[in-house]
DNA sequence: CACCCGATTATCT
DNA sequence: GATAATCGGGTGT
């Protein structure tokens, strides 16, 4: 399995969402690799209003402002981390990608002991879950997903545009029109159905 | 320093 | 399907 190179990350934010649909995100956990298969995520651009870096750059969200392919990390409703890979074209300022979903691959005795639970279907089904599952929290801020390390992407197969869907994206109350969230239809780790 | 809110989830009914 | 839990960050005083 090859590492995702920057210039994946380097084109239109919607475009790349898109094509990590089937990508491969690695965990490495001390000695562990814990791994799984992208299967719903959701795009963000700076023109965006539901996006964090709308309102221009901040501390926290300085990641999306940076070089591409990196992880912009944030921390929502008091428990959850949530996983981004920054991803724009050279004529925009910010953006970034949020991983919804994963289908478990590898680590998932791990997975289970980091969630609590035994049920499968309910381990990476969610953004929040998926980080608890694979240990991701503020530590990992801004780290080089193109690279070899605590957590990185690597290629996976590409997913036949037929069974990809767009929908609009979840629990946001500006932008609801633009069909940005994209996921592996009649997946079974997807975070819900539209 | 007080206030408000949120790219969610678990746990009810 | 409805709702409580929970707290860091942004904003304004």
């Amino acid at each position: 399995m090859r590492l995702l190179e920057r210039s994946f990350y380097q084109r239109e934010t919607v475009e790349v969402a898109h094509d990590l649909l089937g990508k491969i995100v690695v965990r490495q956990y001390y000695h562990h690799l814990l791994a799984g298969r992208i299967v719903e995520t959701e795009a963000y651009t700076i023109d965006d209003e539901a996006s964090h870096s709308h309102r221009g750059q901040t501390h926290a969200n300085r990641a999306m402002f940076g070089p591409v392919g990196h992880a912009y990390i944030y921390f929502i409703y008091g428990n959850h981390y949530c996983l981004n890979a920054v991803a724009r074209n050279q004529n925009h300022e910010a953006g970034g990608v949020l991983i919804r979903a994963l289908e478990p691959i590898n680590g998932i005795e791990f997975m289970k002991q980091f969630r609590g639970i035994t049920d499968i279907h309910n381990l990476t089904n969610g953004p929040g879950k998926l980080a608890q599952a694979l240990h991701i929290t503020k530590a990992l801020y801004g780290i080089d997903l193109t690279q070899k390390g605590e957590l990185y992407i690597v290629d996976g197969q590409t997913i036949p545009e037929k069974d990809i869907c767009a929908a609009p994206r979840i629990g946001i109350s500006k932008a609801t029109d633009v069909l940005w969230r994209f996921y592996i239809c009649d997946n079974p780790f997807v975070s819900r159905k539209s």
